[in-house]
DNA sequence: CGCGTTATAGTTATAATATAACGACCTGGC
DNA sequence: GCCAGGTCGTTATATTATAACTATAACGCG
């Protein structure tokens, strides 16, 4: 099933949006961290120990993941903090744009696209309802025509959703 | 069908997803009631009392309006029930189609439209930020290559959210 | 009609998601 | 030092949603 790959590193946002989990080791967690420290350095802004922990439980997992979901997972590691201490956590990581929320579920999960976080490249928002994994695919053309369907309407828009669920190509093969 | 009646009554498909809110008045909700009722009795379900206070609710603007909210209201009319019985309401109300679920805000409105209940016309959800309204514009095209979108990533749409935030006409307009 | 079956609703309790309010602490600049 | 702004702790509460069980209403059938 593979796209033909480069042979040493391809650009992340050309790789499938469902990568096999095999890959999600705790190096490329730790990747992915370093990656969001980057943004929140560029941005002048402080990536503190609790917003990176709770980076690391939404960055573990290509699932969607519940505030109180990380609250426990974190709790678990001895890291005792209340609802709230996560909700602002994840604003920051919200804003930054190194999650995103998931609206129809109440959940978030890690970005692993480069492209539309400076760029104009949104994302549109693909949810497993089998394994829970997340992926994202660009849907600037989507975007663009919902915005006509809202000039159409004399609507005047400003935040736009787009969410799908179904299966992932590894849930609907049949191969469980 | 009987859409041809008085040349002052036009196709409510075809009026503004914005009407203005003096068209709500108690008759347009009984007749959006009726609609209801009827679509109940069309697909051999029961159109019961409860859920026909909680349509009413919903029906009563053009908002939309939170679970607990339809709760209340119905309780200063003196119908007190307990939360369940407002979800389980709701929750034959959108199988049946007559109100729709806005994902972004938990909360439900009525649904104005008659070309999607049965036909395959989608439409997107337009809710303003200032008074509430929620407006529904066909997104048929949308829906389809949302559906393309998601193929190309070997994944399986069964459920598709479209929601857009914003300004209605008459809040963007200044002219309230 | 009486009966079985199913859908609906009542009742109680609880789960899951999210925010308000206030004070402590830390950090950088003056 | 002292202020200003941002972060976090703490406590309490608001908001949204469902579980589990009981009771009743509706309907088809013999
Ligand atoms: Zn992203
Ligand atoms: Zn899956
Ligand atoms: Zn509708
Ligand atoms: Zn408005």
């Amino acid at each position: 099933m593979s796209e033909t790959q480069a042979p040493h590193k391809p650009d992340a946002n050309l790789r499938s949006p469902f990568p096999n989990p095999d890959q999600q080791t705790a190096k490329k967690v730790a990747q992915t961290v370093e990656r969001a420290a980057k943004v929140f350095a560029d941005r002048n802004l402080r990536f503190t120990k609790l917003r990176q922990q709770v980076f690391e439980e939404i960055a573990a997992t290509h699932a969607s993941i519940g505030a109180y979901e990380i609250l426990a997972r974190l709790g678990e590691k001895g890291t005792r903090v209340a609802p709230i201490s996560i909700y602002r956590a994840i604003d920051a990581l919200l804003d930054a744009g190194v999650i995103h929320r998931l609206e129809s579920k109440n959940a978030f999960f890690a970005c692993r696209r480069t492209d539309h976080m400076s760029k104009g490249k949104r994302p549109i928002f693909l949810s497993c309802e089998k394994c829970g994994a997340v992926g994202e695919v660009d849907g600037q053309h989507i975007f663009d025509l919902i915005g006509e369907a809202a000039k159409s309407a004399k609507f005047t828009p400003r935040v736009k959703f787009v969410e799908v669920q179904g299966l992932c190509p590894r849930c609907a093969g049949g191969d469980s």
